[in-house]
DNA sequence: GCCGTTTTCGGCCCGACTGTTTTCAGTCG
């Protein structure tokens, strides 16, 4: 078990092969079959080592025999000799230099040959100096953006995670509901809309009542936390909030709003995929509308004729209205509906023109949640609190998960605590009806290996979770093998946050997922996605991943808080970008199969 | 570098906006 590379990890040196391939210049065919080629890669749910073995990289589109070569050197030997060639040539500085908005591979590359700029820090010091207004190309006003957009970067690298950016959207939508004579409707788009776990930024398409006034310009000026108008046209205007933070609307007239909703929810790989398709048929498709290649005249849609039958089924998610809308479009190229969480250029369009895309899950088909704390360990509330608050949300049942001893600084439980909140959760069940608790523990994998509580003890509970909360520093070898014994023990139902991430503040721990996702699937052990906010561990491809080799997945809050069972939202979201049904997701079965799977 | 319900060679998505320019390149989504 040797560090081996994931098809992740040759997929991102591919990216920053094509990122470099940029800077330097070279044909953008060549660097966009090269981003092709990662972003198959990236979501191959096969494992590399299986895909170079047998030769079949080829099989996967966008992979020839020049990429194919290149995967394979980069799977024996960690790297590519073409990517070490172009590290020597150009700096590694340039990379983060392309991230600043405004700094693209041209101007990197003018920079660097120019005025041996390498990074971000020099450019910061040029443009203090004003070196590098004198380049071809700088102005004062470029050089004057450039160094605001530093001041940002610096400021402002992290995106935000979605409850936030959640929050920012209805502080923006009460904004505008302020003066609703200025539109007629408005609607989020973007990654918000696909439901990304981090958000750059907040894209909101709407239709304006006046196209001609500047009365929302100046509404919007009015924004608290404003910084400042970025940009502003007659289509698009551009804010800037304090926090670093852009905001994009776009501004469209009605019978435009559903091919602008397509392409503004993206992703671009996702719209690029659908344009191609358009041009096939001798049609092109902008934000605008399908228009013939040969008139120019715009296809006008029957939003409502001949849907397909996923399109007609409801979604907690979208209006049925704004479902017709994308529907005729979709429709139109002979594809199924394909919900915002699936537009990611991840074989959704393949699929959805074999009609053989997912019915996704979704939070009504959620009967309970499996990992909470209460006061026992590191909770604010009470057993009682909790499950109320779970009924609340319409739950059939809810596990309580309290940590277990090892972990001290959130009191884990002993032995003794445990057996007293067994019988707490006994007698409380005979008080309380409509909803049926479960005990259960969180049970620490020790830094060596094996759980913090006996078998014995272990087999008293109805539910297991096993999670790492130490030893993150181990190697990769030994963490995978921490969580593979777990997997292997029968008392085990769930891996709790398996990658062991906070999003923004830890990175995940060294662990081969594929082989945990393996011995999961051998064993019959479920693996959680955490639908914490911060944490959403699995991700998306993950969770893909597993529920392709036939894992169930738990999707569960570790709420802490009566306040935190509603997070369960951000977890379904990521089950939805991850293709799963409701079969693929334990805790969407009903009480008395779950007892059965339990058992 | 990849790919083919037109093609094994000649294509490879489309448009807005800015700042720099006198007609367009660069960047972004």
């Amino acid at each position: 078990m040797d560090k081996e590379i994931t098809a992740r990890e040759a997929a991102d040196i591919l990216s920053e092969l094509a990122d470099l391939m940029e800077i330097k210049g070279d044909n953008r065919y060549r660097i966009r079959a090269y981003q092709n080629a990662a972003r198959s890669l990236s979501s191959v749910s096969e494992e590399l080592k299986v895909l170079v073995t047998e030769d079949r990289l080829m099989e996967i589109k966008g992979i020839g025999e020049g990429l194919s070569a290149t995967i394979k050197e980069i799977f024996s030997t960690g790297t590519a000799g073409q990517l070490e060639e172009l590290k020597r040539e150009l700096p590694a500085g340039l990379l983060d230099m392309i991230e600043i908005p405004g700094v693209g591979p041209k101007r990197a590359h003018q920079l660097y040959y120019q005025l041996e700029i390498s990074g971000v820090e020099d450019l910061k010091k040029a443009l203090q100096e004003k070196k590098v207004q004198g380049l071809e190309g700088f102005g004062p006003k470029l050089a004057q953006n450039l160094r605001e957009a530093v001041a940002r970067y610096e400021s402002f690298q992290e995106r935000m995670k979605i409850n936030e950016a959640d929050r920012l959207a209805e502080k923006i939508a009460e904004h505008l509901e302020k003066k609703s004579e200025l539109y007629h409707k408005y609607k989020s788009a973007g990654s918000l809309r696909r439901r990304k776990e981090l958000v750059k930024d907040i894209d909101i398409l709407m239709v304006p009542a006046d196209p001609e006034s500047d009365g929302l310009e100046k509404h919007l000026r009015e924004l608290e936390g404003l910084h400042k108008v970025e940009s502003g046209g007659s289509s698009k205007i551009t804010l800037v909030l304090e926090n670093g933070v852009k905001v994009d609307f776009r501004l469209v007239v009605g019978d435009e709003f559903p091919a602008a909703f397509i392409y503004f929810t993206g992703s671009k790989e996702h719209n690029v995929k659908l344009r191609q398709l358009a041009k096939q048929k001798g049609y092109f498709l902008n934000e605008y509308g399908l228009f013939s290649r040969e008139d120019e005249e715009r296809l006008e849609l029957n939003q409502n004729n001949n849907l397909p039958e996923k399109a007609r089924g409801g979604s907690a998610s979208n209006s049925d209205q704004e479902k017709y809308a994308e529907s005729a479009i979709y429709h139109f190229f002979g594809l199924d509906y394909i919900e915002p969480e699936l537009r990611e250029d991840r074989g959704e369009i393949e699929a959805a023109r074999k009609g053989e895309l997912p019915e996704l899950i979704d939070f009504s088909n959620i009967r309970g949640d499996f990992h909470l704390h209460t006061r026992y360990s590191d909770g604010a509330f009470g057993i009682e609190e909790m499950a109320v608050a779970a009924r609340e949300l319409g739950y059939e049942y809810l596990a309580i998960t309290d940590h277990s001893k090892s972990l001290r600084i959130a009191s884990g439980l002993s032995e003794e605590q445990l057996k007293e909140q067994l019988e707490e959760i006994r007698k409380l069940q005979d008080k309380i009806s409509g909803i049926k608790i479960l005990s259960g523990i969180e049970v620490d994998i020790l830094p060596e290996g094996g759980l913090d509580f006996s078998d014995e003890i272990l087999e008293q509970l109805d539910l297991v979770i096993a999670s790492i909360h130490s030893g993150f520093n181990q190697s990769r070898d030994k963490i995978t093998g921490r969580l593979i014994e777990a997997c292997h023990n029968p008392e085990v139902d769930i891996i709790g946050h398996p990658r062991g991430r906070l999003l923004g503040r830890r990175d995940a721990y060294q662990v081969d997922m594929s082989e945990v996702i393996e011995a999961a699937a051998e064993t019959g052990t479920c693996l959680e996605i955490n639908a914490s906010p911060s944490r959403l561990d699995l991700d998306d491809l993950l969770a893909r991943q597993a529920a392709s080799r036939g894992v169930r997945l738990a999707i569960s809050t570790d709420a802490h808080h009566t306040g935190e069972l509603i997070d369960m939202k951000f977890g379904v979201d990521v089950a939805r970008r991850a293709w799963l049904e409701k079969e693929n997701v334990l805790n969407a079965l009903p009480l008395e199969e779950l007892l059965e799977f339990l058992a």
